[in-house]
DNA sequence: CCGTCATTTCGATGGTTGTCAAACTGTGCA
DNA sequence: TGCACAGTTTGACAACCATCGAAATGACGG
């Protein structure tokens, strides 16, 4: 993982609406109740105190970070932690290389 | 580590040039060469595009975010890991609580 | 205690971000 | 096919950020 893409990350991380919003994706999918079940985009929204079209902006920038994954789920989107980025990063802190 | 405080380390290191700087202090540290010589202010400003008071405000920014410490050291100003706080995002990012 | 070099403070400025309301698109159900 | 709800796009705007140059402050070494 590069610098550009580390700093993307990391900015993407730097709102804590978004910050909250990767956590709760992440307990989620940790909480193990149906890792696959993922997390509605509608469930979301009550959590925080913004609009949609924010929450939307926001999970644009988490996408794009490649902090979480979002797909079509029959009447909702439901977004995923993407584990890929989650241990690039975990390495990055993790010291001793 | 709380949300407010975890997403002030995420916006200190969303900056590229501040996380190189990160990266920088943290690779010095490591690559374990005296260790505990830490890295001069001084050093840093060539390695970056940036004037001597954008690279303060950064330093300023790693430090207010508990990333870094600074000391007086003789003639320059000298910076440190904080381990403590490397190892609390390691932990946010380990997964798995 | 003076000059020099390291670092900070200040004020300005162009650029980015977070948020909203309004309008739009897209998907499943009746 | 059309309604209702999920989500996005657009345009606007205030707040914040990165950077600079100039000037101030601080720390040694002579």
């Amino acid at each position: 993982m590069n610098d550009s893409e580390l700093s993307q990350v990391f900015k993407a991380l730097s709102n804590p609406n978004r910050l909250r919003l990767y956590r709760e994706i992440m307990q989620r999918q940790e909480h193990g109740l149906a890792a696959e079940q993922g997390c509605a985009l509608a469930e979301l929204l009550p959590l925080l105190k913004i609009g949609a079209p924010t929450l939307s902006h926001h999970m644009k920038e988490l996408v794009n970070a490649n902090l979480v994954q979002v797909v079509q789920k029959g009447r909702y989107k439901t977004c995923y932690l993407n584990e890929f980025t989650r241990k690039a990063v975990a390495t990055f802190f993790a010291g001793l290389q």
